[in-house]
DNA sequence: GAGTTTGAAACT
DNA sequence: CAGTTTCAAACTC
């Protein structure tokens, strides 16, 4: 006997009144959530967009599902006359025999990571049905993961289960007394906001969604799966009644699961080959030493670094989009950057255009100034020299000068070796992995003191200037006006919120990139590095790894490139 | 895998 | 509506 033909015609009233939620069913096209796990057995019609999704399946590939817009006639509970439960039974039946299509699973979740709640995950990799493991509730409470998504159990361990076809009845009866208890029992709980962030990689919806009822948790600071905000991805809001929330953007401890499971991502996918490139082969650590969290203390408030240049928020913000959801962190743990219940504050545009490779191209390009530098700055000595017909100690100085400019093609190498170690430690740094290489160490010290001094107010065009002032001066103050322009290259790295051409295309294959040859910088090439410096375009984000990265690799170049210049002088006391 | 913790749902 | 109990998932060991 077909259930419509047990209850067409005495429908009981709270079955009718079930039959209102279905018409509150299809949110606004600007809320529309991506669909839910799609479940092999769609029962209550639309809330959970199982039915929804169960159509969706066979729509044309590249269709986004949750903006489909459903003929009317397969949505006869957007209508009047309000069906009756017959209706909307029988025409989905319990057992739907649609072909599902099944996406590639990023992430391998435990058995543990599937969703508690009744919420709408931001991931639109369809799951496997849930399986509860009710024991009391019979399957017919909210309790139940499976009831609650309007779903029949299936291969669940559930015990004494009434969620099933064969106790449609009872079932039914369940489902009336859940909604006249809450009308929205059976809605997504999770509301999505107007904005929507779309991966750019893989046109993937980071919805922005908001708790509609908000949670209540006391204990979990809202950073455990308990919360439902948290589960379900999204920032509490003014709805929930949490206590001690940690859950709001800004978040260090978000921030630092954030961080954990991003790395375990990647880790376990092995999608970061790029930054594993430059890290080396030592892997990732999910904890933070204490040698890394004073390396964190340099930048937070008390540094001179921060009050001029950045705010610890800002550094955070630039860790935050460092880690921001790339497509594979997206299908397993997405932290939206964008759901911001304080500012709204958008992604980064730059999230996805900086990669570790860029770091390392704009150190070899730094490095490569540095040594045009210490060559001009040489030849403008050795011409000064001549003028003045000064001592030996100035010949000196433009025979190591000559000396330097014959031998960059064989030093090349050890000097790439080091920027990349040091590339790699800063990139291991923002990522908190693993401890400085004692080159860093010495490439880094006493540098906090030393370089964010004097104007450092110049723009592109006074860079030049700063660059013909750094011919007449010694090296100290010719580190100083170095780096006092990195400090502005960075300054912009960190605050600039737009790029017009992905960095890619600037910092160009070193290979192919004439830039990069190991010939001697010519005039041409050396302004075409100003010029690159000078472009904005050129500016990177995430900012506090390039900033380390370009940092490390430059006092290295200034090392290495200048420092010789003067090294007859210092054994000869003359200084 | 067993026991504990947690917070939503259910109940009073 | 507030307080309590029930429940099952999440979590810990």
């Amino acid at each position: 006997m077909e259930p419509s033909e047990t209850t067409s015609d005495s429908a009981p009233r709270k079955l009718v009144r079930q039959l209102d939620f279905t018409l509150v069913y299809e949110d606004p096209p600007h809320l529309k959530l991506p669909p839910p796990s799609p479940p092999q057995h769609s029962l209550l019609p639309p809330p959970s967009h199982s039915l929804l999704q169960l159509q969706l399946n066979l729509q044309s590939p590249g269709q986004r599902p949750w903006l489909y817009s459903e003929p009317q006639e397969q949505q006869p509970w957007l209508h009047s006359p309000r069906p009756k439960l017959v209706s909307w039974v029988s025409r989905f039946p319990p057992v739907q025999k649609v072909p599902v299509k099944v996406l590639p699973v990023v992430k391998s979740d435990s058995p543990r990571s599937k969703p508690r709640f009744n919420v709408e995950s931001k991931d639109t990799t369809p799951k496997k049905q849930k399986q509860c493991n009710c024991k009391n509730s019979r399957c017919l409470k909210l309790y139940c993961e499976c009831f609650a998504a309007g779903i029949y159990c299936d291969g669940c361990n559930c015990v004494n289960c009434h969620n099933n076809v064969d106790n449609e009845a009872a079932r039914q009866e369940a489902v009336g007394i859940t909604l006249e208890r809450n009308p929205n029992a059976f809605r997504p709980k999770i509301a999505s906001s107007p904005q929507e962030q779309r991966n750019s990689k893989e046109s993937e919806a980071l919805v922005i969604g908001k708790h509609n009822k908000g949670c209540h948790c006391k204990k979990s600071g809202c950073l455990k799966k308990y919360c439902e905000c948290f589960q379900a991805n999204i920032l509490c809001s003014e709805n929930c009644k949490c206590m001690d929330c940690k859950n709001f953007e800004g978040s260090t401890e978000r921030r630092a699961i954030f961080h954990r499971e991003y790395n375990q991502v990647h880790i376990k996918q092995g999608t970061s080959a790029a930054v594993t490139e430059v890290v080396g082969s030592s892997g990732y650590r999910n904890h933070i030493t204490p040698k890394r969290r004073k390396i964190q203390e340099m930048f937070s408030g008390r540094s001179t670094v921060d009050q001029t240049v950045n705010t610890n928020a800002q550094y955070l913000q630039a860790i935050d989009r460092m880690a921001s959801p790339s497509s594979s962190l997206s299908d397993s743990f997405v932290f939206d950057q964008v759901n911001s219940r304080i500012s709204g504050s958008s992604r980064s545009v730059l999230a996805d255009v900086l990669q570790p490779q860029n770091v390392k191209n704009l150190c070899s390009l730094l490095v490569i100034l540095s040594r045009v530098a210490a060559k001009t700055n040489a030849e403008t000595r050795e011409k000064i020299d001549r003028k003045t017909e000064a001592g030996n100690f100035k010949a000196s100085v433009a025979s190591s000068a000559k000396s330097l400019q014959e031998t960059k093609d064989v030093r090349q190498p050890v000097c790439d070796d080091h920027v990349n170690k040091a590339v790699a430690d800063a990139v291991d740094i923002a990522n908190y992995n693993r401890p400085l290489s004692p080159e860093t160490l010495a490439l880094m010290c006493d540098e906090q003191d030393n370089m964010f001094f004097g104007n450092t107010s110049a723009d592109g065009a006074s860079h030049q200037n700063m660059i013909q002032k750094s011919l007449n001066s010694d090296y100290g103050e010719q580190e100083r006006l170095i780096m006092t322009k990195l400090l502005d290259v960075l300054r912009e790295l960190v605050t600039l919120g737009s790029i017009k051409v992905p960095l890619t295309d600037k910092l160009a294959n070193p290979v192919t990139d004439p830039l990069y040859t190991n010939s001697p910088p010519t005039r041409e090439r050396e302004e075409k590095l100003v010029e690159l410096l000078e472009d904005e375009n050129f500016y990177l984000n995430r900012g506090m790894l390039a900033w380390f990265a370009a940092f490390a690799a430059t006092r290295y170049a200034l090392v290495v490139s200048i420092k010789p210049l003067f090294e007859d002088k210092i054994t000869s006391n003359e200084i």
